[in-house]
DNA sequence: CTCAAATACTTAGAGTTGTAAATATATTTA
DNA sequence: TAAATATATTTACAACTCTAAGTATTTGAG
């Protein structure tokens, strides 16, 4: 317990410390995520003033460096946005010659993208796309600690993804407990 | 660790799944970051669909009815966005009029922002800015889990937020093991 | 083979979001 | 008190993001 004081302490000058003391656990779950959003959100925004490049626009570049060719819908699956938000992100960055689009020869309904010379330099010296201070901090921690925050990252990822819910009524093992909601 | 396995086992499907073997610990960081935002952001277009209100607009009425009466700039702290975003989502919310502004007297440079009559009837019915189905999972979690993950979030929150690292080198007290990059 | 359904992508439209610049008002300094 | 500085909001702008609808192409059923 002790070992996350230091945190609550750095936060009690905010608005938000002023104890609502109708909060519950996940009000203040849900506070903790907009802090999240927003450091990422502005992470991006200073990304872009110093490199050129948003992290979704540096995250596709990176995808695209690892694997060569990948579609858009690739793109989208790789990097976690809907199709559309990565075409109108390629866009711009085909607008700037980083990518080069190609329309699939056996299947014409694919789109093809790769990365051009430009973009190689470009990602040559571009900076992380978390923050490196993050990231410094983030090494720092005793490996327990790394694999905890990741593990409860994942966790509420999961869990805020209803799918798994309505979605598989088939593989709900773990869910016996809960489910009985319905009856 | 056999407890979280199960939610591994349910990424195993993924693109990002495919284990690149030149991932680091915080690349996975960043990987359930986007879901948990992605997650967010979606749910946040549900509730719209489903109660007229985007995940800030209720958010930002909640806190209306808590404080009764708040400027634009302490909205703008409460919810954690810019006072440019608040004033956006300030115009939207009055113009469905759910919010009056209301400019300061001694004061001229304020604008209040309190709910109208309209709003409180709307907010009586209107769902969680949380998805009920994580707010459900995450109270069936055991005590420690709730506060391994909120600490966890918390964590993420302070160490993305560059902040305390080069704005206020006088309260690091809790940051020596880490400052020795400097020397 | 033909038509319906599925797949891949793009377009349209709207909300969220931040930074920077513009406005208006208040406070402080000379 | 006048000018400089600080504070509070808004406006302008650009990017991201989604869903839904539209277009093109492929696949599958009959």
């Amino acid at each position: 317990m002790s070992l996350f004081v230091t945190f609550n302490d750095k936060m009690s000058g905010d608005f938000t410390g002023e104890r609502e003391d109708d909060m519950n656990r996940y009000d203040e779950v849900l506070v903790a995520l907009r802090r999240i959003i927003r450091a990422t959100d502005m992470h991006s925004r200073q990304l872009s003033k110093v490199s050129g490049l948003t992290a979704p626009q540096l995250l596709i570049l990176q995808l695209l460096r690892q694997h060569g060719e990948l579609t858009v819908g690739e793109i989208a699956h790789g990097v976690n946005l809907s199709q559309a938000t990565v075409t109108t992100i390629i866009d711009r960055l085909a607008k700037r010659d980083l990518v080069r689009r190609e329309r699939g020869s056996s299947d014409k309904r694919k789109v093809f993208v790769h990365l051009t010379e430009a973009a190689d330099a470009v990602l040559a010296d571009a900076p992380k796309p978390l923050q490196d201070s993050f990231i410094q901090q983030f090494q720092d921690l005793h490996d327990w600690e790394q694999t905890m925050i990741l593990s409860s990252l994942e966790r509420v990822a999961y869990m805020m993804d209803a799918q798994h819910i309505d979605a598989s009524p088939v593989l709900d093992v773990g869910q016996l407990d809960r489910t009985d909601q319905n009856h």
